[in-house]
DNA sequence: AATGAATGAGGCTTCATTCAT
DNA sequence: CATGAATGAAGCCTCATTCAT
């Protein structure tokens, strides 16, 4: 015991500094002598850990996605109707990439690379996070409170600007000086962004609100003298 | 003659086999030779033209950025509501990553890098390409067509979406033939989600239309109801 | 066991090959292959083990400049007037010279190099190589043995020309034959040179010895009749 | 006309800008690339005018080594007793390292390389140098005013001296305030070293003055007893 | 003669990985 | 398991030299 609990803990160590330093410079710009140092261990032991730079960047990827799909059902699976479901979706989105700021990264950097190092078994983790928005999208076009929209698009529009927008952070930052003379903000916090989209997402994707009586009479008035 | 045109097409060409390469795999995953070969040069001219790997990296961000500023102007140029007008900003970005594949990656890498290599006459760029979503949305609240919003999110959520997207590709690709029992398409093209931003967000972010007066009167009667 | 021994000689050799090197060719001459090679090292292996170039030249000068301070300390303190004395640091210099061909190069080398590489530990040692010749010169002055002299000009008489005499050796040598055409030998060992140099400059800096009573008494008389 | 001027002078500014570039940091260390920018020349155009770096530095070494010559020559030629020619030896290879200040670090450097660059041809002009000294020495112990001395070592000496003190000036002036506190002065001009050794060098080569009489009698009296 | 543009060879340094203890 | 010490394979960059104009 403790020895189990001990090897435990630095895998642990060793992914959670493999993980920062890959959000933080991609998988190229690693080193594995950082991480090793950062994860308190030897570089030897470390390949005696994990094998190699690419079987520890799977490892990484694995438990961050593994993290994300969980999160996410367990945020929609709280309730509410889609509208609802959707801003949660993007809240916990948004409360993931604060609590992990490597988690953009990574995922932007993957993406980057075509996957190029993405393990197999990441894909099922992907079956579970867009298995999230599509049931969401299909829920509300069932209860008629939402348009049908491509689940791709509509989930990348919340995700994708999540990350960019976690992404461009120290730019922003050091922007945002200068974008304060244009009358731009740029150094709001993520949380915002979340809520704006939630918003506007929200309202983006609702279906027309049936209009009353007597205007649709007008309208469809209208619409035959048009047509004559 | 063609001394001139020559050296400039070297140059030109080294620009483009450079942007190339680092969209494929970033700073410090590209290779100065493999960019040397692809152009076409010797190593060492491609270091006589261009001084460094850094300064080689900054030209081609640049040109890049100054491209991408040049059409987002261009096409807003056209005139239109502000809801079309950011219709044809996402359109135009669309078609701008679709010529140039390495575009949305570059801008990903670059982000995630922090800026590191940013060159400060590339923020001039990025003022431009704030500037032309900041004008857009300012119009449609002064005209009363749009609510007021953080340009900075507007932006971000519409070029943020189309990076990930592009970004994204060969995972979903690659992720396709699994998706279709989830119900899902992971393979439209990229036009297709400006399409659906242009939709989407220009609903999103619409004033509320004006309620028909009876309707008013109707609800208005309600609001009373329920005061007392 | 021996692996303290072991790593300590790995780097003594590395050092050791490292001063031949630089003193055959100068800091830009010599190739750290052609050091890793001599030591016995893979390039990487003496990368691990010095840093890089520039920390290895100056642990080389270092090491060379605290072995002639410890040198020519020892040498004077062993005792004898400072005439004598003199002439113990000159042939101490010498012997220094002829076991460590290197070093008199080394020196020159970078002293023409306008001390670019010098560690600021080495003036330590440069305090204590002067203040050698300083001590010995002020304790002649004192006991009335020798004249006043700057001790700068002194030390570098000496040094100087026992640097210039090794350094010269090659092209002396290749001279040689054709030099005693002119009656002149150009292949006489260095310790002929200390000889030389504790024999010319002791007399040189001696003080006048007091002439014998009846010489003075007519040197003076004949003052007088000057005077008069 | 005007042409052969022009090439004329463009070659002798080659040859000054590379005697200044490579006594400054030595055969390896020069790049002809510098040498030609300092001589406002293209590279090619260096290249046509001198054939190559080797060539080059042989033509610096030649027209170094001659005007040497010469100089000492001439200095020695005005006349004086051999002490007194010493002494203006001294002085004039003082002249010339004040003049060129690369020269001392040339030779130095040369002299370090094993004279690897030095042209056939610079050996003719080493031999002039070397006359110099010898023929002095020769005159000084014809006339009894001089000890027989190894000319080697005598020319090496003077020689020696100036060129380390010259070679050290960099270095003793870094070092100069620390020197201070030893009660060191360690920038004394070059010319201070002439004068020291003309004075030093000349009183030690000088053959002792006879001995008065009854001195010379006590003297030789005391030896016998020490025989018996 | 002069010049901008090459180019091959080689040098310094880094880094993922392994080995011996 | 842990660690200091290797090592081969690159990668970035420089430089002497040449070529075409």
């Amino acid at each position: 015991m403790g020895d189990i609990e001990e090897a435990a803990t630095v895998l642990t160590r060793i992914l959670e500094a493999a993980a920062e330093e890959f959000g933080r410079v991609g998988f190229s710009g690693a080193k594995v002598e950082a991480i090793a140092r950062r994860a308190g261990v030897n570089k030897a032991g470390l390949y005696y850990h994990v094998g190699n730079k690419e079987k520890l960047y799977e490892a990484v990827l694995l438990r961050l996605f593994a993290q994300v799909a969980g999160t996410l059902e367990e945020a929609v699976a709280q309730g509410g109707d889609p509208g609802q479901a959707l801003g949660a979706l993007a809240r916990a989105m948004a409360g993931l990439f604060a609590r992990l700021p490597m988690l953009p990264r990574i995922m932007a950097l993957e993406m980057a690379s075509g996957g190029a190092h993405m393990p197999a078994a990441a894909l099922a983790e992907f079956r579970r996070i867009f298995t999230v928005t599509r049931d969401i999208l299909a829920r509300g076009v069932a209860d008629g409170s939402l348009r049908p929209a491509e689940p791709v698009f509509v989930h990348l529009a919340l995700v994708g600007t999540l990350i960019v927008y976690s992404l461009s952070e120290p730019l922003r930052r050091r922007f945002a000086d200068a974008a304060r003379d244009l009358g731009l903000s740029l150094d709001l916090p993520l949380a915002g962004v979340a809520d704006f989209l939630a918003e506007t997402m929200g309202r983006g994707l609702a279906s027309e609100p049936p209009a009353c009586p007597p205007c649709a009479a007008a309208f469809l008035e209208e619409a035959d003298h048009e047509d004559a």
